[in-house]
DNA sequence: GGACTGACCAACC
DNA sequence: AGGTTGGCCAGTC
């Protein structure tokens, strides 16, 4: 486990429930504007307990792993607005970072 | 140790 | 406005 995949899963597990947020958005709020990929691969090793559902792409869709299905499922049912098209509604839900967290 | 790949993103036609 | 390409970071071969 290197450096930056425990900052991933630590900022992961500060996501509040009901909100989601982008592989993109991660790696800016870890210094690494570039290394969205990398976070990616970090949901890939998908630890247990940590709600890696909660982590859709950029423009609100949902990553094309596997079990794209159940993730859309498990945001549903922690109250994640979805849209028409079947994205997150990213301009409702979509968390900035822990200190958007406080603002609530 | 170099090259390829990947649950991405943004720029560029 | 939408499809393609490049780039980045870390891991694997």
């Amino acid at each position: 486990m290197n450096r930056f995949s425990a900052q991933v899963y630590g900022l992961l597990a500060q996501i509040p429930k009901g909100r989601v947020t982008s592989y993109g958005r991660i790696a800016r709020l870890l210094g690494m504007p570039r290394a969205a990929r990398t976070v990616g691969w970090s949901m890939r090793n998908c630890p247990e307990g940590l709600p890696w559902q909660r982590v859709v792409m950029a423009d609100g869709s949902i990553a094309q792993g596997g079990y794209h299905e159940i993730r859309r499922a498990m945001l549903e049912a922690e109250g994640v607005p979805f849209l028409p098209d079947g994205r997150v509604n990213m301009a409702a839900c979509q968390w900035n970072g822990p200190d958007d967290d406080k603002r609530l």
